[in-house]
Order: structure tokens, then sequence, then C-alpha cells
RNA sequence: AGGGGCGUCGCCAAGUUGGUAAGGCAACGGACUUUGACUCCGUUAUGCGUUGGUUCGAGUCCAGCCGCCCCUGCCA
């Protein structure tokens, strides 16, 4: 089976690339970089934009870099450089020996300030944070100036030297870019560009007690890299002017241009980092890659293919306008993945013991099963077929209406890759609860045997009491029951959470799936796609609901 | 209110110099089916936030209006 190419079209970044390969703006490189903070877990958002940046570098024969932006040591750690290594790794992709951080430029970017305080465009300031406040104007008022904008080259020279030197306490002072206090756009009222802060570094450690902001670390740490195409979010858009004037003294006319694009917003779920964050800390799930979460370390527990990521990534497409993909969209990528991926298996969620009377005692029937009606290839196993099995509790009812065309007193179904059987008795307990049926089964009608050409509507899948294997099944549904989620920041979400976005049932399995690790992938017929979890131990597996098959019978339950 | 953006089918999203609305998801019909799955076929914007204007012709140009998002961290 080939994989498609369906034809994707361009967007707006593209184009701008496509411009700048028409002019020779930087002689036909392409170099980009996902510069993620290592302060979190990252999540399907940022796969939007690895998928972005590397996939651009690839694409057009380029570059991507990978670079922690890791210039706020006081909420910064190793734990998440670690991750976020892993996972874009995950994700497919490759930045080979380019993996940098903020912190290794710090010297050039400390250097290249003292250039800026030379220009006379940048002074230190004394004001508290809250005064700046003050003098930073409103929205409608224009700012006005610092008393220490006026100091001298020498002596902005010589205090800058001190704030390094470690002379002045914490948040006494800050280097600020010289720029204008009644420009319209915030970002450009004398910016704060380093600021005191006695933190240990995750790597350079101590020797640093003044730390740069990301408006001035950013610009040039892509310029020192060679960046061509600085891809970042919206909320940059105001800084772009800051990004530009922060290299108008740059050594090379050849300059990184930033374009920003809308980051992913998905139906369903919650996507903030304090969200997440929140959930990982009030234990309302179970860490960072909960099966729940939309984290990578989340998806890629859950059972999601990171090909099935990147699919969906090209999918959504890149654009400038808010919007919300609905999640719909994932999991219809991971199911045709997986449709054609994986090997199928029968397991019973929910166990209904029948009694085949007819079937001889102690006789057991390996019967052939295909891995995949999909692909060929993947072979066909054995299932072992006995007078004792299980079939899922949903698909036996007493007094069905006349579209239900799976098992109930009198009607025949077939059970798949064996027989047709037909329920011939209902065994209740005292409270009237159906616990087992007596079933018959025909034996002219043996899967593949050719021995009959009976057709019944209804197939199910079953398990063999005697072989099944007991297994574990964890049924995901959605963090949140509303599409959208209802902002109005705050822990409000904390309330619209499905309550049931975790049940477990305890089933039972064919013999063949008793000894996952974890992370294989199946196929439960009928049902939908499943992961091992590593919590799965020898001849007691676990598993992850992917997603659910589609279900139209469902839907139309649902609708009466 | 000042600045920066955005507004094309329920959800995403194409739309090169104005020439007469791609595609995907979802939904809905139908065919096929030993997974009510998959697959296949078909249906869904005379309409592009809105009102005017320019033009033989506008989603694409102009003007006004409306709506939504972002910006007053020594966070990124």
């Amino acid at each position: 089976m080939s994989i498609t190419n369906t034809p994707t079209s361009s967007n707006f970044i593209q184009n701008i690339i496509n411009d700048d390969q028409k002019t020779n703006k930087y002689g036909q490189r392409v170099h980009t970089r996902f510069p993620p903070e290592p302060n979190g877990y990252l999540h399907i958002g940022h796969a939007k934009s690895i998928c972005l940046n590397f996939g651009l570098a690839k694409e057009y024969n380029g570059l991507c870099n990978l670079r922690f932006d890791d210039t706020n040591p006081s909420k910064e750690e190793v734990e998440y450089v670690d991750s976020i290594q892993q996972d874009v790794k995950w994700l497919g992709f490759s930045w080979d020996n380019r993996m940098f951080y903020a912190s290794d430029y710090f010297e050039r970017l400390y250097q290249y300030a003292v250039k800026l305080i030379t220009l006379g465009k940048a002074y230190v300031c004394d004001l508290t944070a809250q005064q700046m406040r003050e003098y930073r104007g409103t929205l409608t008022e224009p700012g006005k100036d610092s008393p220490f904008r006026t100091r001298t080259v020498q002596e902005n020279l010589e205090l800058f030297q001190g704030m390094r030197n470690g002379e002045y306490p914490d948040g006494s002072r800050v280097l600020r870019a010289k720029i204008d206090m009644a420009s319209p756009n915030f970002t450009m009222r004398d910016p704060v560009l380093y600021r005191i802060m006695r933190a240990h570094h995750h790597r350079t450690g101590d020797t640093w007690c003044i730390y740069p902001m990301y408006d001035y670390a950013h610009p040039l740490s892509d310029a020192i890299e060679g960046i061509t195409h600085s891809i970042c979010t919206l909320e940059f858009e105001d800084h772009r002017p800051l990004y530009d004037w922060v290299l108008e003294d740059w050594e090379s006319s050849e300059k990184p241009q930033q374009t920003e694009f809308a980051r992913l917003d998905l139906t369903n779920t919650v996507m903030s980092k304090r969200k997440l964050r929140t959930l990982v800390e009030k234990g309302l799930v179970s860490g960072w890659d909960d099966p729940r979460m939309p984290t990578i370390s989340g998806l890629r527990r859950r059972g999601y293919t990171p090909e099935s990521i990147r699919d969906f990534c090209d999918r959504i497409g890149v654009a400038k306008s808010n919007s919300t993909v609905d999640i719909a969209l994932l999991e219809h990528c991971i199911r045709e993945d997986l449709n054609t991926n994986a090997a199928r298996a029968m397991t019973v969620l929910q166990p209904l013991k029948i009694v085949l009377t007819n079937y001889p005692e102690g006789q057991v029937e390996e019967l052939e099963a295909e891995n995949n009606p999909e692909n060929e290839d993947m072979g066909i196993r054995t299932i072992p077929f006995s007078r004792v099995l299980y079939i899922e509790q949903e698909d036996f009812m007493e007094n069905p209406s006349k579209k239900y065309f799976r098992l109930s007193p009198g009607k025949e179904v077939r059970l798949k890759y064996a027989y047709i059987i037909k329920c011939e008795e209902v065994i209740k307990d005292e409270q009237g609860n159906v616990i087992e049926l007596h079933c018959t089964y025909d034996p002219e009608t043996k899967s593949g045997a050719g021995t009959s050409n009976r057709k019944v509507k209804g197939v199910l899948h079953w398990a063999s009491a005697e072989h099944a294997v007991d297994v574990e099944v964890r049924l995901y549904e959605y963090l949140l029951v509303n599409e959208e989620e209802d902002e109005a920041d705050g822990d409000d979400f904390l309330a619209k959470l499905n309550p049931n976005s975790l049940v477990v049932r305890q089933g039972k399995a064919e013999p063949a799936l008793a000894n996952v690790t974890g992370g294989e992938r199946y196929q439960f017929l009928r049902q939908g796609f499943f992961a091992a979890d590593p919590d799965s131990k020898p001849g007691k597996p676990v598993f992850n609901r992917i997603v659910g098959l589609r279900d139209s019978w469902a839907k139309a339950q649902k609708e009466g």
C-alpha cells in the first residue's frame, strides 16, 4: 500500500520564504530554530511549532537548530531539557550537532550590551519595579523618561560592570534600552535588557548574577546562529520592532527576520502550561505523561504515533487567525495510521459468560484469524475456541429494538472467526441481572470452511473463558466535556473537568496479548485502538485506549 | 481609549498580477462488509464579518462600520 501525498497548499510562511529565495535575501539559505524554554513539558502545540520549523528546514534543504531559551534560571530546570530532547527526537526530528543554549552566548550578549551603552543606546536605571511601572504610562498616555536616562556613557559602563560584578542587590538596577517612552507600543518604552538575579543557572552555575531578557537575548541568539527565519507565535508580533532594534548594530548585514503564526488550540482539552501544571500538581492526572494530557509524553504513553502527530500538524495548516482545531482531526489521524499498521486482537471489556450447550466439553479448536485485513503481510494467528466463552455485555439485549442486530433471545449472531450461535436461554441472578447465556452453535458455519452460505448481520468478538488472559483496560475520554475551554482563566476549568475521563475495566483478552511490555499497539476488534501501557507485567497486561473506532451504532442510540 | 493582529461552509484552511469560491475534518445519504470498523460513491458557501465605492467584472482594490485576539513582567 502506497502512501498518497495529498497535495498540500502552501502557507504564508512558505510564501515568504519563496519570496526571499527569489530576491536572494539569504543566498538561498533557510535556517530555522525551535527555541523552547526549559520550564515545562512540550505539548501538541509545541509539536506544531516543531513540525513547522524542522519541516521548513527539510523542505528547503536548510537546517533547524534546537535551542534552549534559558535566560531565566529562576524557572528553568535540567529535567525539562532532557524531556524536551526526548520529545523532539521521538517526533522524528534531528538537530544533528546543533543543540544550543541561549546561555552559551551570555558573554557575547554582555559585550553587545556594552556596545549599545557605548553607542548611547542603553542605560542603567535605578528605578524600582514599582516606579518603572508608574513611569511606563498607560495604553493612552505616553510614559515618561526615567531620571537615570541621561547618565553618561562612562557612568553606564561602570554601573553595568558593577552589576555584572555583583556589587548591587537583586532588583536594584537594570540595564534598559533607550528607545522611546512615548511609543504607542509598550515594548518600545525603554524595555529592560538585563536584570540582577542571584539564581543558580542549570548550565552557567553561579558565574552570572545578571541575566538577559528574552527580547534582548532572542534576536541576538538567532543572529549568532545565522538563523534566517525566526518563527514565533502571534503574541510576539508587538515585539518585532524591538527584535529589529536589537539587531540594528549587529555586525552582519544578513539579519534574521521574525515571523509570527497562530498557536494551536484544541477542543475538549486544556493547553496552557499553567493549567497543565495545575492538573499535575493537584493530582487530577497521574503526571505530565498521563495519557489524558495533550503533552507529547502523554500522547506517546496513550499510544499516539509520531507519524500521526506529524500528519495532524501538516493538516491543520499555518496561518495567523486564532483558531481552535477540532480534536476529531487528531483522532482521525491516529485512526488512519493504525488502521493499516496495528494488528487486530479480540478483547472483551465487560464480559458476559456464554455456554455453548451443544459444543463438546473439553474440546478446544484453534481458529485462524487474520492479523490485519488491511494488510495481508501481517499474517495470521490462531485463537482458542471452546465451550465456555465471554462476549461483551453490550452485545446482548433481552428486549432489543428492530435495529439491534446483536444477540438476543432466540436470535443468531456470528462469533468472529468462529461459528454462528443462537441464544437459547437467559440466566439471571436474584436481582434479575443477566449473568449468563446458554447458546447453541451451528457446526456447519465454521469460518472459512465454506460449508454454509448462511449470513447473519451481527458479528461479535469473544474470548474463550478457559484461555483468556485478564487485562486491565483504561478507557480515556476528553479532559473537558465542553468543546470550548470557556476561558476566563483562573481555575474555573477544574469545575468543567470530565469526571469520567478515565474508566478502568477488567477485561478478558485472547492469549496472544498476555506478555506485552508497553508500547505495542492493537486494534481491539469493534472497540478501538489500544496501546500496552508500561505498567504491564508478564501475564498481567494493561492497555490504554488510544481512540475508539467510529461507532455509528452508538451515535444512532444517542440520538434515540 | 492608544498600538499590533485577525474575520472565507459546523471546525481548520487555500485563494499568485481583480476574471467569476481548492482541500481536509465533521455531518448527512447510499454501496460493500465474518469489525454497525475500514473502503467506495454522493450531498453540503450565487457565498467570502458588514455597508457603501471603484470596475465590464472584487473574497481579492478603496472608505466607513462591527466583532474577536494580543500588549501596561526586572516571564518567555
